[in-house]
This record gives structure tokens, sequence and C-alpha cells, in this order.
DNA sequence: TTCTGTAGTTCTGAATTTACGAACTATTGA
DNA sequence: TCAATAGTTCGTAAATTCAGAACTACAGAA
């Protein structure tokens, strides 16, 4: 199995931010391992977004928001160990992924209120 | 030909902006109109990032952007009035926009500088 | 060591989405 | 009424995404 592929900092960039912040499934994990930054494997995930999302397809999220540059996965033992890279995202893209998950958070809260 | 849709304020969605901006062609645009906040046809936008697009691929990046909420689109005799909704954008979603677009365009200085 | 369970990845075909040329609509001005 | 310009819509080819099945990796038990 090839090892996981997660880019420099300065090979991060801000369309590969968007794109893989254009899926909300993707937008609200990061969002989730963001709040607990800390330990956070897929299983946490099969429920995103009230749908519940085989494995398949949530290892294929996990491998974009990694592969943008979005978070960090490492194994431990059986599972993945996945965190958020926000330091170096914000030293180079200021409040960019802080502005945008906070937009989409404020909007959940919104909606819930109705 | 139908008339052409503009959600209402209340309408628009972090998701859909999110989606808009996924294309590195829309953020593109989008910032040129933003610029230029005034008259902008899509014929000024043949060429965009350097590349030549027909204008049947323009004309569905302008739908995108106008039925997600970002741009206003109106007729003006043979031409179309393309402008930003930013002041709307910005009660709603405060800097989401704003700090997209810029740090979009940080990115472009920079890639200049090399 | 081998077996079993758990966690996640990769592969593959189906479904969805996007791109773009061709045909069409709308408007202006000759 | 005709021609020219600006943009939209349609149809299909190309690219992308989704999700089930098969596979890999590791840990703990027998």
């Amino acid at each position: 199995m090839k090892p996981l592929y997660h880019p420099a900092l300065k090979d991060i960039t801000v369309e590969g931010i968007l794109y893989a912040f254009s899926d909300p499934v993707r937008v609200n994990i990061y969002a989730q391992i963001a709040k607990a930054d800390c330990a956070m494997n897929c299983s946490n995930f099969l429920e995103v977004d009230n749908r519940t999302l085989p494995k398949s397809t949530l290892s294929q999220h996990f491998k974009i928001l990694r592969e943008v540059g979005l978070i960090r996965s490492e194994r431990k033992g059986v599972e993945m160990h996945n965190t958020t890279r926000c330091a170096e995202l914000e030293s180079r893209f200021g409040d960019l992924v802080p502005t945008i998950i906070g937009a989409y958070l404020a909007q959940g809260k919104k909606a819930k209120n109705r």
C-alpha cells in the first residue's frame, strides 16, 4: 500500500483548498476534526450531515482533504489519526480557512433556529 | 428565452458560494467583476487565466455565479451587465467572499514574483 | 504462528456532472 | 427586413464522483 501523500506547505494552493471545500461533506468533516483537534478516525464519520456514507466514499474525502494539504493523517495501530494543519495554513493563508469554516458553522446554527 | 434567475438573499448559502468558487475560472471572473464594479459583459472574459474559453462555457460559468447569488446580470441592449452582490453578501456572510478573493489574489501576486 | 476482527485503501463500473460545438434567441442599427 | 453582435440552450463526448467488492495492514487472541 502506497504511503500517504502530504504536500509541503509551499505546494498548498488556494484553488486546492476551495476545491476541497466545495463538497459540504468535506467541510463538515474538516470542521469536526478542527473542533476536536486530536485523534479522529474515519469511523467517527460514518454519519455526516445526517447521511450514512460508505467507508470507501469517506476514504476518498479524507484523501482529498489530505492531498490538498488541509489535514494530516498518520497511522496509529489499526486506526488513522487525523489532525488539521491549521497552524501551517494560517501562516500562509491567514484567516481563509477559519473564515470559511466559521461561515459554514454560523449558517448551520441559523438553520437550526427556524 | 427564460428570464434570468437570481436567488433572494435569504436563499443564498455558504455551500453554494463554496461550490461556485471551486472552479478557478469562476473565482477569476468574480474577482474581475468585483474589481471593476460596473458594466462587465461576457466577452470581456474570452480569455481567463491565460486560457481561451468558448462562449457557451463562459455562459455556464456566469449562470452558476448568478444562480448561487454571487452576481447580478441584467440585459442592457445586446449586452449583459454583470455586477457583484457584495453589499448583500457582506450583510449576511461577513468577510467570507472578500477573504476568499483576497487569498486568491494574494497567491496570484506571489506566483508572479518568482 | 496462525486466525479473527477492525480500520482503511484501491479497484471498477455506473451515475452524475462538466465542457464545448452547433443551433437558437434577443436586440440594435443599417 | 437584413446583418451583426451578445448570449443562451441543446446534445453529446469527456471527465469526475460514488459506492460495492475485494484487498492490505495491523493488533490481539488462541
